[in-house]
DNA sequence: GTGTACTGTCTTGACATCGAGATATCTCTC
DNA sequence: GAGAGATATCTCGATGTCAAGACAGTACAC
């Protein structure tokens, strides 16, 4: 290991290591980044939506609802296991959505439980530009990394989830 | 690619290949895996704190504070720092601390303004037995990744945190 | 058809976080 | 040594999330 390229993580392991010599924190040297670079990536977003006037929980529910493509609608439920939420918190969200006029909601004509939810013009506009937006700062984030570096990176990645996405 | 290697972001990747093939989606390959992991690390974190009745950001500040070794102890500010929250939200996590035991709080005898934050007995034997069950934990998320393979993605993602790290 | 279990959505209350600002103290310059 | 600016911590109000549960509607077995 080269002197020069310690970072914050190389030096939470060395705490770690003179603390607890008798555990295997190499773990962490993994783990620990993706946890710590996740935290970094929200704040990048964050800064990236305010300038579409969107935050990020806005972002979330209106990607799942363009990904979808025409006619841009899906069930609350739907959209509840796209983003990780819980149903409380998937209402409150669309109702704010609706209220900004960003999203719209009407009853399902085939499930009388049911609600669909859709983007609004102003919503599939407001998306659109946060999205490439998005895009154009991620990709200046990676480029520190070559193209099969890239790809590598996503392929061990992967491997990680597989167990994740699997259950 | 291969057709039997598709994960949650493969799926992701290529719904919005249709919608928007005008756009480059490469970086979500590397950096939507990284904010599911870390969602995911996440609940695996919080699963294994449960066995020793702690929440997530009670282990953060307790292992920070066991991280500086004797006599464990440390100002908010620097806490704060270390795990990346508003001087409000330590004030708050650091009164609940104390007032579960786990740490104890005492004016800083060389700077009027400050406070010092320390562990008690009860706060280092929880936090070792929780640290060292994460650390099991997370063996196993990593076995499904060779030891050069676990190195060569602890070097790519220190890549990506050095700009972050930096400022 | 009727009953039972399941599903989809919403309501409610508790809680951790943040941001902005208040207060007290320190430090540095002149 | 006085004043200006920086620093350390805490207070307060607003907000987004979750967990648990309520309620309406559906599906399926019998």
């Amino acid at each position: 290991m080269t002197e020069d390229a310690r970072d914050e993580v190389d030096r939470l392991v060395a705490a770690w290591r003179a603390e607890r010599p008798d555990l295997d924190v190499e773990p962490l040297q993994v783990l620990s980044r993706v946890s710590r670079l996740a935290k970094h990536l929200d704040r990048a977003r964050r800064a990236a939506f305010a300038e579409h006037d969107l935050e990020p929980w806005e972002f979330d529910v209106l990607t799942a609802l363009r990904r979808a493509g025409r006619p841009y609608e899906l069930s609350p439920g739907t959209l509840l296991r796209a983003t990780l939420v819980t149903s409380g918190t998937m209402t409150n969200r669309i109702d704010r959505l609706a209220q900004a006029g960003l999203v719209r909601r009407r009853p399902d004509p085939e499930d009388r439980r049911g609600v669909l939810v859709s983007l609004t013009e102003t919503g599939l506009a407001r998306v659109d530009a946060a999205f490439s937006d998005l895009l154009r700062r991620e990709h200046n984030l990676l480029s520190g990394l070559g193209p099969d570096d890239q790809r590598l990176l996503a392929a061990l990645l992967r491997t990680l989830l597989a167990p994740f996405d699997a259950s």
